[in-house]
DNA sequence: CTTGCTCCTGCGACTTGTTGCAATAATCTC
DNA sequence: GAGATTATTGCAACAAGTCGCAGGAGCAAG
């Protein structure tokens, strides 16, 4: 599950910022690590706790935001506020969420490009694509009503 | 303020779908009414027990959630993930933030149209456009970086 | 390996909501 | 107007985060 581990340079990184290396940090990654696509922070929190019953929120929540900073994670917003966190974004990618059966999927940033440069050029504005889940309803889920 | 009263029809709206009309629901409406544009959701609290310091939480929230189906009242949320609820929704409309400055803009449907029609014909997913919030800078806020 | 600079951790308190439950009170019917 | 129904309220507990603070621990320098 380590081969060529994509997390082997988060300690540099880390100390070249001048920030450190502890215990902590390393269970998250491990925890990170092991589980691709999607986490509500919560869930974080608590597969951390299944293997250090010691471990707060707090503490997690801050690597969290720290690893985002860094790079090595994105998080959005779900449907209900909830954060979630997006490990390793290879490129950037928006989510599209039915909100009946709540599955999700990514959207591509060819499948945005018209609204992103429509938003650009009218408005000055860029859009952080990592950030944009849209909500709606999926086909399967379209069929009644 | 309350001339060509938008909010006279509630009552009934309620009433009809075996709903009650409560003293808390009205002050909540009354509050709702005082302002447009958005609130979030502790606004909404905090501005109803300045008028009635026993107001509880609970409540407003339900209301709120109550109002929402009625069709009174639409809510996404912020960039934190925080509540907010747009009142008197006209057409719907998506919503643009500056995660520098934190203005928002309303994004019209037709601007959205492409990526909206995109979504639909490739994969029949139907944007919930309301609930959107599109998070980036501004044009103001690109300067730097 | 000791020292010291600071980053981190863990704690406790707080914010924003949500939920179950018993008591209350709108509304309907007679 | 009295009684029955059942939607609503208010409370208390909980969930998901966030924040300030004092003590502990990385890490680099000597």
């Amino acid at each position: 599950m380590a081969l060529a581990d994509p997390w082997s340079g988060v300690q540099a990184q880390l100390r070249a910022r001048g920030l450190r290396w502890t215990p902590q940090r390393r269970l998250i990654l491990e925890v990170l690590a092991a589980q691709d696509g999607h986490v509500t922070g919560s869930d974080v929190v608590e597969r951390c706790r299944e293997r250090d019953a010691l471990t707060t929120p707090s503490t997690v929540y801050r690597t969290l935001e720290v690893l985002e900073e860094v790079g090595y994670l994105h998080h959005s917003h779900g449907p209900d506020g909830r954060q979630e966190y997006h490990v390793l974004p290879t490129r950037e990618h928006a989510h599209l969420r039915c909100d009946v059966c709540g599955r999700t999927w990514e959207v591509e940033p060819d499948e945005a490009r018209g609204l992103l440069d429509g938003l650009r050029q009218a408005r000055g504005f860029r859009v952080d694509l990592g950030h944009l889940t849209i909500a709606g309803r999926c086909r399967d889920c379209t069929a009644d009503s």
